[in-house]
DNA sequence: AAGTCGTTCAACCGCTTTGTC
DNA sequence: AGACAAAGCGGTTGAACGACT
């Protein structure tokens, strides 16, 4: 009744990859391409499974795959989507080029989840901790249909959705991911003070208000389960994403240009104007000089050079001066 | 120097989804 | 439609490492 294991016993190799085992595979590859895992072990030499191979290559060995440290920018990414998605790693990978599932999921668990819960808030639903007395209930966004109950709300019953409220960085507890007070990139994650927080928070609660709607937006037309709403005007985002969509969000005032074609590279782009147009209604509260979370998106695009930035792991690869990656096979 | 503890992350496990015949 | 294989996905594990005592 069981499927049998993909990976039993038969002398096979378990744990670290060696770098023997990384040239074998990755010369194999190199000629042969990609697919029909199971046979690869086999043909290129391998004591390994091919789930084993395969999750070697996608995690490690792939060539565009970039390493190190995220940046703030794909940081605050990666909180907004999880906020908006939870734990859909392959998801939120879609919109950091280059990173895998697996180093998100990584990430998260190790630093951006704990600095949730320094702040006070729940990394499950992404709310104040002392204020969620209750378990989280599945908020529908104003985006989906009641009528169509197999979408969104059970994930999200799971998953830790989250009202748009309820952003890390919106926090009624005043514990909010750190706004740079000048032209360097934030690096600590600090308490505001409460009192001088009226006017930044209320700058920050409709900034995140409109992270999490365009999170939602964007997560769900990427899945198709976007439902055509009087939230958008045409033309709107569920068709087929084959072009530029038009965002008009008639409850925030948002007018840009999405390019869902290309969602991967633009969404920084997007995320951009969506800071921009955050910026200009932050000039009109009390003089914030305001340099928001999303200042810095536009440089979140991933260098385009190649390999070139990518540190450690890679050197080898390089070494190996047989080895090159033919990009035609992505 | 040695032991303990905490953190990180590559790799594994098992389940689900998708594609093919 | 059903069976099967391949691939995708998210949770978990454990080796390696550094910090601390």
């Amino acid at each position: 009744m069981s499927r049998k294991p993909c990976c039993v016993g038969e002398g096979l190799k378990k744990g670290a990859w060696t770098i023997e085992e990384d040239k074998k595979l990755i010369s194999y590859l190199h000629e042969h391409g990609e697919g029909g895992w199971r046979d690869i072990p086999q043909k290129a030499g391998l004591k390994r499974c091919g789930k084993s191979c395969r999750l070697r290559w996608a995690n490690y060995l792939k060539p565009d795959i970039k390493r190190g440290e995220f940046s703030y920018e794909e940081e605050q990414i990666i909180i907004m989507l999880h906020a908006s998605r939870g734990n859909k790693w392959s998801v939120i990978a879609r919109h950091l080029p280059k990173r895998t599932d697996n180093e998100i999921k990584n990430y998260w668990n190790t630093n951006l989840r704990k600095r949730l819960i320094d702040q006070g808030n729940d990394p499950l639903t992404h709310k104040p901790l002392a204020s969620t007395p209750e378990p989280a209930t599945p908020k529908t966004s104003d985006l989906q249909d009641d009528s169509n109950p197999s979408n969104l709300d059970e994930q999200y019953s799971h998953s830790g959705s989250m009202s748009p409220e309820s952003l890390p960085l919106s926090s009624n507890s005043c514990n909010i991911l750190e706004i740079s007070n000048s032209d360097e990139t934030p690096r600590n994650y600090g308490s505001f003070n409460s009192k001088k927080l009226s006017s930044t928070s209320e700058l920050l609660n409709k900034v995140a208000t409109r992270a999490a709607s365009m999170g939602n937006i964007i997560s769900a037309s990427m899945e198709g389960t976007l439902i055509p709403s009087t939230t958008l005007s045409p033309p709107c985002l569920n068709d087929g994403l084959s072009e530029t969509s038009h965002f008009q969000m008639d409850e925030f005032d948002i007018d840009m240009n999405f390019d869902f074609n290309n969602s991967e590279h633009d969404f920084s782009e997007f995320l951009e104007q969506f800071s921009n147009n955050a910026a200009e209604e932050a000039d009109n509260i009390i003089g914030y000089d305001q340099d928001l979370l999303f200042s810095d998106v536009s440089s979140t695009r991933v260098d385009e050079d190649g390999m070139t930035n990518i540190p450690g792991w890679s050197n080898y690869l390089l070494d190996d001066s047989e080895f090159s990656y033919d990009t035609n096979q992505d």
